[in-house]
DNA sequence: TCAAAAGTGTTCTATCTACACCCATGT
DNA sequence: ACATGGGTGTAGATAGAACACTTTTGA
């Protein structure tokens, strides 16, 4: 059917871990394999490569498929091949934080996409076990010196719930008055102004991120 | 010639940021092109994936063309698309480290290889230039808490050795006696007991890195 | 008045920075 | 003896870690 160097056109893709934290948990998107290779087992999303757009597009791409949402914070991870044993490829992952309630999942049945909370996943497809786990402590390495939390919070939001997000990714509890001495002294986020009240108890301040683009300190 | 489906066979190819301390800067090795496209300009080594062999396998090959060095520190930066702008194409960027009495050039008049300062480059095919400058950042990054430099040294060398290699990395003069107490106290580098003798003063104890794998503090 | 989360300061410790003099050697 | 780079310690500043009580609200 085709000629022997067929093997050497290699497929490129965009695979993307989209995070988000979800009840205090740090969950990533999977889809369920519905057709080969590696059929009935779950995978992290992604898309081929078409040539033309950039792959930070595909990745893009692949990311509103599955979420609804665009222009997120999207950071290339790394480069895998031969992740598919099957034929040549080249699989370029990205990494992308979302915020749950601006997302609708893709509703379909095939291929369907679903949560799951990282330290609780199944043996997935192309080893994407190894690939997340690596996306998680780039995230929690960056946490500390970059914005990018802004990702997974609405615009407006505690202190504790920023504390929250970050004790999901770092999984360790962090000091109240510390956390938020620091998250201050650093310039990234800024008060608001208004307070949020829920529940029986001193309503809290509402801060937001000084900027909604990649900072690194 | 081709049917109309030949720009979406891209090509993948491995480049490499090679880096060698010489003279107490900061080189990085670059290939006169000798033929399309960018003919004519300097750019950084690179090599197509075959598609069999591992990404990291074509890199290290494209280290062993050049240097004739192999099996020496070689870590993945970030790939790119359309870099050649003239067909689908995809560039993993590499770096890699040498020590440069280890090193034999290629020879050969075509693609003939050079060192170039880093901070003196000329402009370069394939917007090479961003590529470089990420890659001294990310060595520059990761020389605060990893044993990387052991790429750049021989297999002992003095205290001065190191912190030359690290100012012409960070490009910044350090104070001696701090940069001693804290290289000694991260336990990457231990005494040989041997010492080095070369002019008119006092001999230089000599070191060697614990650990020739790379490992982050 | 009680329960529940928000908000706030100080002390201690470890780490980083700045800085100057003596030592071993070859000429 | 002198010139050259090797080798060493201390004091001050800064950043991070530990830790407990008061405030505001809804029920």
């Amino acid at each position: 059917m085709s000629d022997a160097r067929a093997s050497s056109a290699p497929v490129v893709a965009a695979i993307v871990a989209i995070f988000a934290v979800r009840d205090g948990r740090l969950h990533v998107l999977l889809v369920h394999r519905s057709g080969p290779p590696e059929e009935d087992t779950w995978a992290l999303p992604g898309g081929r490569w078409d040539g033309v757009e950039t792959l930070e597009a595909a990745a893009d791409r692949v990311l509103a498929r599955e979420t609804g949402v665009q222009d997120l914070y999207l950071e290339q991870l790394f480069t895998a091949s031969g992740l598919d044993g099957a034929q040549p490829s080249v699989a370029v992952a990205y990494i992308a934080l979302v915020e749950p309630s601006t997302v609708r999942l893709r509703q379909e049945e095939a291929w369907r996409p679903a949560w799951f909370p990282v330290d609780d996943l199944p043996l997935l497809a192309f080893k994407n076990n190894e690939v997340i786990d690596q996306a998680v402590r780039r995230v929690g390495a960056k946490l500390d010196y970059s914005n990018i939390a802004y990702g997974l919070l609405p615009e407006q939001f505690t202190l504790r719930d920023l504390q929250t997000t970050y004790e999901a990714i770092l999984r360790k509890d962090l000091d109240r008055r510390n956390f938020r001495k620091r998250m201050i002294s650093t310039g990234l986020i800024e008060p608001t102004g208004a307070t949020r009240r829920e529940g029986a108890h001193r309503p809290a301040a509402l801060y937001r991120f000084a900027s909604r683009e990649p900072v690194v300190l």
